[in-house]
RNA sequence: GCGGGCGUGGUGGAACUGGUAGACGCGCCGGACUCAAAAUCCGGUUCUAGUGAUAGAGUGUCGGUUCGAUUCCGACCGCCCGCACCA
């Protein structure tokens, strides 16, 4: 492409020049309660963890968002749009043990590069909000949000469960437990009990889940994950008497969703960390062992999925509620979960295919109560539970009833006879928000041993990351620190210790997008700028956060609200999940992944070496580091530009979905970008038209088109549909082309049409659109300061349409006429032009939709 | 297992509230320009039969509603995503 580069656009040298130029007009820069009476839009992207460098998923990330924000701006709103830095977290820590680099250093120096690559992609970012999560001056008001919060009763310290490793001495996530064994240490995880502090997300679960309902630009998938995760359930509580008490306790209470099914009871069960059972295992050294036996069994879902049910019957037995003189088995069993509910069930077989399972394992009766209504007199139920709709049977008062019907008669009788109530339970849980790294914002407390845990009196605040830290050893090294620990409590003035835990890096992205409307506010918030930009109006990011993120999020909001320092309960009005970059995979004979730039396609689906050896074409996947498909979005930036990267992520299929980086769609837009300034040179050459008095068929044809490809345009842009609005500029720029006609008329309208173009790509390709734009009407300023162009609506009227014609629903013909014509003129038109596929046959209806169709339905 | 989504040419994908299926891009084929190539420009491109105007088939499969179904309804097949001993 060098030999001619002197005939083409030369992005290298525009978009540089056009970012300076927007630059220094500071086309995008907004004041935190801005003066005019513009109305605002709010257009955030979920912002970067710095790793070290831009990867394509970004690069169509900040591009979706970035159309949005320039089109808004166009159409006359004032628009927020920053960018920022979600810098904590372990990979920093990670390249300290690792290669000795300070993690402060790496994640800085991360940051500085990929702010340049970010800036040559032409974004319109307000720079001048920039932040990162790790500076200080964030997190400390992140420190004050925490103590507001703990004031408002929404934090609570208390002992969880954890996986810790006894080798590293620290706890870990989930994620970083390896069938049953820590990543980085090798050694046998075990549950212990942590006292850490947690952020009471529970108490918000009604409000969380009845305020999707509030958010109609919100993906219907992500409202329903988000359901499914606080997991609503309508059941109740029963309350059973032990025959005899055990350890002091004298009965248990179980959660249920089929109260109807009581009479179906054949025995309760118990988790086996249920106090009872820690009751039953004081006397027992067996129950003790199956209890062991179960903590032991590692928590993956793997493990879960093929674990055998099994129990220990605890020789105790509890009284029916309904039934008198009824006693039902307790059992210790493994599938009954603490955490859920009360942490005991009560086991009716017939209509619950774990209890059953564990019935018959365990030979205990299974009474049926439940028939499906269709069922006939020797219904049973053997190996396959029935939990469908039917009829009760064998249940004193509730024979007869549906389940729906029973449930609630059974829960009155419960509650006559003091028995159990009705309850709705959640599955969601109280956010634990505790991480022993260094990394992270520290927990501004301070444990004294007489005084207990203390808040970090405000004047104090921020509490700051020590620097001279040592990742010698395995542990938080905030923990091993000589001396950033030790204080006096704030109340006593004893000697005593900080909290050396930091904040779960999700707690950082929680508030973000308030902190960008008045980044160098005294408080958390600007009240002003708050109220004036939130909430964000458009939310871009990939749908992997759809539950975690975006729920702390929306409880962080409430949290905010009740302590002062937002007045909001809902961040996000519009939210839109963005599909993934993905990229063919390919790995050489001996397995070893290789990059797209090392091998050369020979086909389709065939590729070798630069050597010439062969090459498995893999998968097309998400790009990846560890599977080496990725591009490197400066190496494409250098090659073709930022535009046709722009344009390219956003031409070939939806934004919703997965897009396939490909070397051909790539040269595609590139080829685009060259032919659309070539032809504003062309159109530029000709001498200024002026509008005609009349236009000539063509003439108006094309203005018609460029009418209808703005209205299209807007309309793709305003829902997203950005693939459709590349079409129709597409399709716009082919009536372009040809040398430049003689004829006035056509002259105008083709500088008519090549003008709206420039403005059309503008939100998608902003340098190019610029630069023609500069051709073709220098001095008229910068399009990223122009209004959106305005269909006229008289240019969008049709004066003729083809309608089609049909015999009995087939096409059998189509008649062009002037648009909005009578019935029966066109009817007439019709048949001749199907005269011989009708054959003078009787037509016994005649259809006719004004503008589209004829159909004859003939005999 | 539960919940949700999606199946359209060689390919990515279009098709308004049921109304001419395949817009637009990629690829491919043919042509122009060129000593040649690249770039560019012009034309063609759902499949089958035919030189041909044309005819038939066609939106995962089977059925239904309708004058008319990619679109609505039912069943099935396949793929993808989320959750999961959640009581």
């Amino acid at each position: 492409m060098s030999e001619t580069a002197e005939q083409r656009y030369n992005f290298a040298i525009a978009e540089p020049r056009w970012q300076a130029a927007w630059e220094k007009a500071g086309c995008f820069a907004v004041a935190d309660v801005p003066a005019g009476d513009r109305p605002k839009y709010y257009v955030l992207e979920m912002f970067p963890y710095p790793s070290g460098k831009i990867h394509m998923g970004h690069v169509r990330n900040y591009t979706l968002g970035d159309v949005v924000a320039r089109y808004k701006r166009a159409r006359g709103y004032e628009v927020l749009h920053p960018m920022g830095w979600d810098a904590f977290g372990l990979p920093a820590e990670n390249a300290a043990r690792q290669r000795k680099i300070d993690p402060r250093t790496w994640t800085y120096a991360n940051i500085a590069t990929m702010r340049t690559e970010l800036k040559r992609i032409g974004l319109s970012f307000d720079w001048s909000r920039e932040f990162a999560t790790c500076d200080p001056a964030y997190y400390g008001q992140q420190q004050k949000l925490f103590l507001d919060f703990w004031a408002a009763g929404l934090v609570e310290r208390r002992l969880s469960a954890v996986n810790w490793d006894p080798v590293d001495n620290t706890v870990l996530a989930n994620e970083q437990v390896i069938e049953g064994r820590g990543w980085l240490s090798g050694a046998v995880v075990e549950k212990k009990n942590l006292a850490q502090w947690f952020l009471k997300i529970t108490r918000y679960a009604p409000e969380l889940l009845a305020g999707l309902a509030e958010l109609p630009r919100w993906p219907e998938r992500v409202k329903l994950m988000q359901e499914n995760w606080i997991g609503r359930s309508e059941g109740a509580e029963v309350t059973f008497a032990l025959a005899r008490p055990a350890g002091g306790i004298e009965n248990v209470t179980v959660y249920t969703t089929r109260p109807d099914t009581l009479f179906g009871m054949s025995f309760l069960a118990i988790a086996p960390e249920h106090p009872l059972a820690h009751a039953v295992a004081a006397t027992s050294a067996e129950a003790a062992a199956f209890i062991a036996a179960c903590a032991a069994r590692g928590t993956s879902e793997a493990a879960i999925e093929t674990a055998e049910k099994e129990g220990f019957f605890t020789g105790l037995t509890v009284r029916h509620p309904f039934i008198a003189d009824a006693y039902l088995p307790v059992w210790i069993a493994n599938f009954v979960l603490m955490e859920y509910g009360t942490g005991a069930i009560f086991g009716c077989p017939c209509a619950d295919q774990r209890d059953l399972d564990f019935s018959r394992k365990y030979d205990l009766p299974v009474p049926v109560v439940v028939a499906p209504r269709d069922a006939d007199k020797d219904f049973g139920v053997f190996d396959k539970a029935f939990d469908g709709d039917g009829v009760i049977i064998n249940s004193e008062f509730l024979n007869g009833l549906s389940p729906r019907q029973a449930k609630p008669a059974a829960i009155a009788k419960l509650e006559a006879i003091g028995a159990g109530k009705s309850v709705v339970n959640w599955r969601l849980r109280d956010w634990g928000i505790s991480r022993q790294r260094y990394w992270g914002c520290p927990i501004p407390v301070i444990h004294c041993p007489t005084c207990g845990p203390q808040p970090v009196p405000a004047a104090d605040l921020p509490v700051i990351l020590p620097e001279d830290v040592s990742f010698d050893r395995p542990t938080n090294p905030l923990d091993h620190h000589p001396t950033w620990k030790h204080v006096a409590c704030p109340n006593c003035g004893a000697p005593a210790t900080r909290e050396t835990d930091t904040f779960d890096t999700f707690i950082d992205s929680s508030w973000y997008f308030a902190r960008f409307t008045a980044p160098g506010a005294a408080a958390p918030t600007d009240p002003a700028a708050a109220a004036h930009w939130l909430p964000v109006d458009q939310y871009v990011g990939g749908v992997e956060h759809a539950i975690l993120h975006l729920l702390y999020a929306r409880f962080f909001t409430r949290a905010m609200n009740a302590t002062g320092h937002l007045g909001l309960h809902e961040p996000f009005a519009g939210l839109f999940t963005q599909g993934m970059v993905t990229h063919e995979s390919y790995k050489d004979g001996d397995g070893n992944w290789l990059y797209p730039d090392e091998v050369v396609k020979t086909s389709e689906t065939t590729a070798v070496t630069a050597e010439g050896a062969a090459v498995t074409v893999g998968r097309i996947e998400k790009m990846s580091k560890s599977k080496r498909n990725t591009v490197d979005p400066g190496a494409i930036i250098d090659r073709y530009g930022a535009d046709t990267a722009r344009w390219f992520v956003l031409s070939d299929n939806p934004p919703e979905r997965d897009v396939e980086w490909t070397e051909a769609g790539v040269q595609g837009a590139f080829r685009f970008v060259q032919r659309l300034a070539r032809i504003a040179a062309t159109i530029a050459a000709a001498p200024d038209a002026t509008a005609p008095a009349s236009l000539s068929a063509e003439a108006k044809k094309l203005r018609q088109l460029t009418h209808r490809t703005i209205a299209a345009v807007t309309e793709a842009l305003e829902t997203f549909a950005f693939n459709l609005a590349v079409a129709r500029i597409y399709e716009l720029a082919g009536a372009l082309t040809g040398a430049s006609p003689a004829a006035e008329d056509l002259r105008f309208t083709r500088f008519e049409a090549i003008t709206t173009i420039a403005h059309l790509v503008a939100p998608m390709m902003p340098h190019l659109a610029e630069e023609i734009f500069a051709t073709l009407r220098p001095g008229a300023g910068m399009v990223a300061n122009r209004a959106w162009p305005e269909a006229d609506p008289a240019w969008l009227v049709k004066d003729e349409v083809t309608i089609a014609v049909q015999v009995n629903g087939k096409l059998r013909g189509t008649i062009t006429v002037a648009a909005g014509q009578d019935k029966a003129a066109n009817l007439a038109l019709a048949r001749d032009a199907v005269a011989a596929t009708l054959a003078g046959a009787a037509i016994a209806k005649e259809i006719y939709v004004p503008d589209r169709i004829v159909n004859f339905v003939a005999r």
